[in-house]
DNA sequence: GACGAAAGTGTGG
DNA sequence: CCACACTTTCGTC
């Protein structure tokens, strides 16, 4: 079974789930807070306070594994974002060898919001999208971009 | 310059 | 096989 944890993000309360090999397995930026919250491992709650203090901007946590072949790979070429920058979708796509619209299909289906910088990819015309155009996800990538130090600049 | 339509890739039904 | 996705680019107005 899993474990299904929250965490009190400055933005909004976070799921975390965990399976029972007790390694995070997904991570969704809205909380529900409808489960029976179990102890976050103290491993993660340091890593989530640290990350959320500014001291760490980077999990160095493999990406999961339950994806296909390109999205791991793309997941990869995210995580290899060095923290306090932004890299554009087709800068991705350009890395490992594909197109934009497949790298923002695979970030959609990233289970690892945050330790995956998913936020960290932009569109060329700024923020670009996220979730379909789910506002509030939106709202978080800006909160995570902000907090990093990133500017996004708006395409007016 | 702004708006609308087509494109080329991967995933899901 | 067809439709969708966190986009990009070209064509037209």
């Amino acid at each position: 079974m899993n474990r299904t944890c929250l965490y009190s993000a400055p933005f909004g309360p976070i799921t975390l789930e965990f399976d029972e090999h007790n390694n995070l397995v997904k991570l969704e930026l809205s909380g529900k807070p409808e489960y029976a919250p179990h102890p976050l491992p103290e491993k993660w709650q340091d890593k989530l306070d640290a990350y959320f203090c500014g001291s760490m901007l980077d999990f160095g946590h493999p990406v999961s594994k339950n994806g296909t072949a390109y999205q791991r790979k793309v997941w990869q070429a995210i995580a290899e974002i060095p923290a306090g920058q932004v890299m554009t979708y087709q800068d991705i796509a350009r890395k490992i060898g594909s197109h934009p619209r497949a790298v923002g299909g695979a970030c959609g289906k990233n289970p690892l919001a945050l330790v995956i910088p998913c936020h960290r990819v932009v569109a060329k015309t700024g923020l670009g999208g996220f979730s379909s155009g789910e506002e509030k996800a939106l709202a978080v990538k800006h909160w995570l971009l902000a907090h990093e130090g990133i500017h996004i600049p708006m395409p007016v």
